[in-house]
DNA sequence: TCTTATTTGTTCGTATGTATT
DNA sequence: GAATACATACGAACAAATAAG
C-alpha cells in the first residue's frame, strides 16, 4: 500500500477492512485473517496493522482473542428507549418480561439476565442522593443483562433501606411490573424521573464483563427516580457498550 | 519504571499523567513536558509515552498540536438539558439568548454562535423523514457553536421548504424564542419531539471544526420535530464532541 | 522569506511476553 | 509441550507542523 494520501496507512488500511466486513467479504462471527497475513497482504508491518485493527476495535466492528484471532462482531445495534420504558401501562401490558426484553425482541434477539440483589454501603454519591447517612446501608439490584448470550448491558440499582428491607424488591424476581410497580404498591411512586447520559472508558470490572477492550467506550447513565413529594427512591447506574447501543427519548411539549 | 504488574506501561503511565492533572501539577491550558522529556522522566521509550498520551487525547483529558506540545484541556464538561431546552415559557424567558447561551452561563461561559442559512437539497434520510420528494430542496440553518471561543458544537437544522422558505426562518436571527416560536406562528407548533443518541467517530469537517483527533468521540443526536397532527417540521442533526458534555433529560412520568 | 530547532506523527524491524489451541 | 496469534516495548528513522530567529 503505497503512501499516496495524507492519511495515514494505518488509517488506510482500518478503512479498507471496514469496508470489507461491510461488504460481507468478513461475515459477522467470522474471523480476520491474522495480523501476520493482513500485513503480507497490503505490503505493510504488523504494527501497522495492529494499529488498524485498534481502531476497528474501539468502534466495537472487531473484537480479538489473543491466541485466537480478530473476529467480526454479530450482534446488531441495540436500541433503548429512555422515556417510554418507565410508562406503568406498557410495563404491565407484558407482565414480567421488562423493557430490556422488549427491547431485544424487536430485534428477534432472545434477551437474558441475571439478578443479584445485596445489602450493601453505597458510595458517598450515591447516599448524598439517596438523602442517606454516609455509612448506612441500602438494598443493592444488580443486573447482568445479555443478547443472545452476548453481555450488553450492565446496571446497578440502588435503593432505600428504610422502604425496600424485608419487601419483594429484595426478591431477585421482583414481580409483574418490576420494581416501579413494587414500589408504588409501597406507597413509593416514582413521579418523576431524570437522566445523565456521559461517555467514559470502561472500568476493568465492566471491560471484564461486557468484553470490552480498554479503548471501547460505554455510556454511563444515571438514572433518578423521585416520588411526587421529591424523594428519591431509586439510584440507578447503566453502563452499556457505546458502540452497541442507541438511546432514544421521546416526548411531548408541555 | 518497572513492570510490576499486568498494567501495561503506557496504561500506567496515562494513569500517572491523568492523576497530575487532576491534582495540579498541569492546570488547564499548560503545556505538558515534550515527549522525549516523559520518556527520559519516565525510564520509558517515547513510543510508550506517545501511547500514553493517546489515551489522554481520547478522553479529551489532552489536546496535541504537532511542533508545539501538548496541551491540557481548559474547558469544564458542559450540560445539555434535551427536554427542558424545548419548553415555550423557558426559552422565551430569556427572549434572544436561547437554550444554548443558559448552558454556558451556568458555568460562567460565553457563549457564542454562528447561524448560515441555505436553500439545499438533503441527504435521503432526511427528505424520508420530512416526507419530501428526494431531490427536493429544504431550508438548511447551519449552527456552530462556542463556548469561551473555543468550538463546542455542531447543528444542522433541516425545515420543509413548503413551511420556512420566505420566512422568518430564513433570517440569521430568528427571533425571540427560536425556530419553535416561529413554526407556531406559521401554524406548525411542534407538539412531539424525539432525540436518538449514538456515538461514532467524528466526520474529518467535524473534527477539523471541534479540533477533535481522529479517535475522539462525538455524540451524533438527532432530533426530530413533530406537529400534534404528526407532521415532521424538523429535523436536527447535533454533533457533540462525546468528552466534552453530559446528556441530560427530565420528565415526570405519565 | 528562509533556515533551523523543537515537537509530535508515523512506520519499521526486532524482541519478548502471554493466552489459546 | 509446541505452535499460533495477539500484546507490549524498544530503538531508530524520517515526515510534518510549529515557532523562533
Amino acid at each position: 500500500m503505497p503512501v499516496e494520501s495524507p492519511r495515514p496507512q494505518y488509517r488506510q488500511l482500518a478503512d479498507l477492512i471496514r469496508a470489507a466486513i461491510e461488504q460481507g467479504e468478513y461475515p459477522p462471527g467470522s474471523e480476520l485473517p491474522a495480523e501476520d497475513q493482513l500485513a503480507g497482504l497490503h505490503g505493510v508491518s504488523r504494527a501497522t496493522v495492529n494499529r488498524a485493527v485498534l481502531i476497528l476495535r474501539g468502534e466495537g466492528a472487531v473484537r480479538v482473542v489473543r491466541g485466537r484471532g480478530t473476529v467480526v462482531r454479530e450482534l446488531p445495534v441495540l436500541r433503548r428507549d429512555g422515556i417510554t420504558r418507565q410508562r406503568a401501562d406498557l410495563r404491565e401490558a407484558d407482565a414480567a418480561r421488562g423493557a430490556f426484553q422488549a427491547e431485544l425482541a424487536r430485534l428477534s434477539l432472545t434477551a437474558r439476565s441475571e439478578v443479584g440483589v445485596a445489602e450493601q454501603v453505597p458510595p458517598a454519591g450515591i447516599a448524598s442522593l439517596l438523602g442517606i447517612e454516609p455509612g448506612a446501608p441500602v438494598v443493592t439490584r444488580q443486573r447482568r443483562m445479555y443478547g443472545n448470550n452476548v453481555p450488553v448491558q450492565l446496571a446497578v440499582s440502588y435503593l432505600p433501606h428504610e422502604i425496600a428491607a424485608g419487601t419483594r424488591l429484595m426478591d431477585a424476581d421482583s414481580g409483574p411490573g418490576g420494581i416501579y410497580s413494587r414500589l408504588a404498591e409501597l406507597g413509593y411512586a416514582a413521579a418523576a424521573f431524570s437522566e445523565s447520559v456521559r461517555i467514559r472508558l470502561p472500568e476493568t470490572d465492566e471491560a471484564a464483563f461486557l468484553v470490552l477492550d480498554a479503548e471501547q467506550r460505554v455510556f454511563a447513565i444515571r438514572r433518578i427516580a423521585s416520588t411526587a413529594a421529591g424523594r428519591v427512591v431509586e439510584v440507578n447506574d447503566i453502563v452499556l457498550p457505546a458502540h452497541q447501543w442507541e438511546l432514544r427519548y421521546e416526548w411531548r411539549s408541555g
